[in-house]
DNA sequence: TTTAAAATTTAGGCTAATCTAAAAATAATA
DNA sequence: TATTATTTTTAGATTAGCCTAAATTTTAAA
């Protein structure tokens, strides 16, 4: 078991979130630099920690990538990150927006154990908040192309691909609104005023969402 | 709003333990040391920053206590601190001796907010899962009227109601002898050469509890 | 009351994580 | 291709928070 300071899973985190957007999986030092808000010296120095460490591969002048330890422990910090967003929103009420700046303090808290519970606790959600996709124990991440139904976009065909609360009342309400799996939705319409969405139904059945609800939904591009 | 790091709010924290059991409220270096597993020498180090901050009043030699500032700040910590606890236990279902050290982490999270919510969510408790008070926003904290076990009468009937010692160790032999926080206490015996004691737990149990374990329990009168 | 022991502070040093300024390597342009 | 601009690294410094060893102050004992 590999103890790393909380600036340490943060730098793995920023290269593996932007190894995903990047070149054959290459990040660049100036990149890194802005992303954290700190000087390119400064990230030189912690890349060359971090190589020594064996949690990056790092090239002078050239740039740096994970190796299969940092990228497991890269992953798991988002896993952290993102129960514990959930746990922000569904349990304590926060909006979306709140959460991010608390989950980046609460990513670090080092306990296996505090976590695996909380997931139990949350009922092991697929995704986040902002339907990003939450990585099992093992670091597997369950299927892309799924995105957030209140992220949706206006005129598309979708289907339901997951929800996220697996709570009673949810599945009930879902149960009630003869909303299930693998449903078509095509989005009519969207309030600013209160972010509720007006939904097509396989073709048939018009319905109006509420935000909470659209929250729990993911859909996938037909 | 004053931040501090980790590390000083965990000074304010011992402080204000070491204070509540000590003379006029001064905490020695040595004492403090001790609790923290630091050196002496970091200890007078951080008191001088600590005084210079205003969070404490340090004489050199004599010894350390806390201003109002820095009693404000330690009851917000240990507030956080037992709130933690309790959601780790009533929610999460850890063991009251698992607790502890995932709570000192989650004690230095930075968010007003979250722990607001956080007590809402709970249900405001006044007390955490070893029996300790937990100070409200403002401070104050809910007092029993509680006395140690060592101290209390035969043939009287009490509830246990606090516990001294987390140390696993203790936590641990309290699981084994299976007595729980507000368990009814009877004393049957008090045995005058080793000062051991004979309780009845809950009309049915009897056991014998040395004087080291009864000096470590706190029991409140029916 | 003098001396020995204990507690505390000072002095000097170390590591992690940051910075700025200057040097070096790479990329872009004339 | 030569020169300039950009990116990255190196060098040297700083701060927080710790350490050990030595010096100082306080307390306890003879």
């Amino acid at each position: 078991m590999i103890l790393l300071s909380a600036v340490e899973e943060n730098y793995l985190k920023y290269i593996f979130q932007l190894s995903e957007i990047s070149d054959k999986g290459i990040v660049k030092t100036n990149d890194l630099a802005y992303k954290l808000e700190h000087s390119a010296a400064s990230v030189t120095d912690m890349l060359k920690k971090l190589s020594d460490k064996k949690l990056v591969a790092y090239k002078k002048y050239y740039g740096v990538s994970l190796t299969k330890t940092g990228l497991q422990i890269a992953v798991q910090v988002l896993r952290k990150h993102r129960l514990w967003e959930t746990f922000l929103v569904k349990n304590l009420k926060f909006t979306w927006d709140q959460v991010h700046a608390i989950a980046e303090q609460l990513e670090h808290i080092q306990s296996d154990e505090l976590i695996d519970r909380m997931d139990e606790y949350l009922g092991h959600p697929k995704f986040d908040p902002h339907g990003d996709p939450i990585p099992d124990k093992q670091g597997v991440f369950s299927s892309a192309n799924v995105i957030c139904l209140a992220d949706a976009k206006l005129k598309k065909q979708y289907l339901l691909a997951n929800v996220n609360d697996e709570s009673s009342a949810f599945l009930k309400y879902l149960n009630k609104i003869q909303l299930k799996l693998n449903d078509k939705i095509k989005i009519l319409d969207k309030e600013e005023f209160d972010e509720t969405i007006q939904i097509m139904i396989n073709e048939k059945k018009q319905m109006t969402i509420s935000k909470d609800a659209a929250q729990n939904m993911f859909v996938k591009v037909v």
